[in-house]
DNA sequence: GTCTATAGCAGGATAGAC
DNA sequence: GTCTATCCTGCTATAGAC
């Protein structure tokens, strides 16, 4: 691996885990086991390192973790919503990436929704909302008729509410539940998810 | 106000903004408008500092939530789940703060959450669990019957994830669903967890 | 209790040898 | 491209005058 692709890795970890600015370069460069300044050379500054994390490393994960969503899908043109809730979040909560590299993802992803950097706006508009909106065009048919359209899109919300919580709030979550957060629980924490949204969604038990 | 306290609310307000590492004691006293050495004075250390607030100014409001949302339910000895699950939105999202102090609430309960410091296992053993508990006894008998103890927790930590997440993400929610926070969307977002929430966990419209 | 001054160190960034 | 050495700024914490 290349010394450039060491640091960007190192340097995604340790964002992830302790944020930006409990970070210092030297954290990176020495657990990453190049020089100081080699950050500087290859990426100009601590917060270009940081743009390139997420350009790059996290822009990469999100379009593998969508593919892997679409695939679950198949070809189907309408498929019923618990295999949209269900596809969603098994690909966010399981796979394809180790369980440390999910929650680097969603740490990283969490700190942008709640305090946006520059880089966000970009991520946001190429990424996340195109996804959103076609989820959001494959479940809208199965909602409460009624409802507004800016409601409607609340539902999709509190979905993605519960995964990136139950990928966050680890820690709380097996204080709470005494739980310990192996694949075991993890299958039971998509099963829930998946039984409380649709119902949360289409009431009852989801069928038409 | 005395200096101790000027200290303590512009300290949270920070915190909550951008991070402890974010902050220096520096930022903190130049906008409480007194002098570096205070903050060693009245709190030991930025440590210190940080840990009274989480103790003092986190633990009052939690107290003052939970109080309110019993206030809410009254003293109905078993009541409905509509009234617990509006009860608990209202709390949280509405009142009985300004906005900005609900920000801060949120934000700081949920860095804990997902990266707890020396702190939160008091807080949490303290003021969160007795909370969870009583919720959980209240709501567990309008939860499906076959499943077990354990998976019935997360259908509270759902809804927590829901009331955290619309505290939150909001300038995410923001764009993605391109309303603006005022009093009258958070009524909307109340009206959602909810109607949401309620068919998540009792299925159907919630009545037995 | 409040201030100034300063110690002592860690931070990001750069220059220049190799 | 990679390294060391170094600059300078800004940090926490403390000493000591008032």
């Amino acid at each position: 691996m290349s010394t450039r692709e060491k640091i960007l890795n190192t340097a995604e970890a340790l964002f992830a885990e302790k944020g930006y600015e409990g970070v210092s370069v030297r954290d990176i460069t020495g657990k990453a086991g190049c020089n100081v300044a080699s950050v500087n050379y290859h990426f100009g500054s601590k917060k270009g390192l940081y743009r390139e994390v997420f350009l790059v490393k996290m822009a990469e994960r999100s379009r593998k973790l969508q593919s892997l969503f679409w695939k679950k899908i198949g070809d189907s043109a309408n498929p019923p919503p618990e295999q949209i809730i269900r596809s969603l979040s098994e690909a966010f909560l399981r796979s394809p990436f180790s369980e440390k590299e999910r929650m680097i993802h969603h740490k990283l992803m969490a700190r942008e929704a709640e305090r946006p950097s520059e880089v966000f706006d970009e991520f946001h508009k190429k990424v996340l909302m195109p996804f959103f909106r076609s989820l959001f065009l494959m479940l809208e048919p199965h909602m409460p008729r009624r409802i507004k359209r800016e409601q409607k899109m609340l539902y999709l919300m509190s979905i993605f509410a519960q995964i990136i919580h139950f990928n966050l709030a680890r820690t709380m979550i097996t204080k709470v539940t005494g739980q310990t957060y192996d694949e075991r629980y993890i299958d039971d924490l998509i099963e829930h998810i998946v039984r409380f949204s649709l119902k949360g969604i289409c009431g009852g038990d989801g069928r038409k």
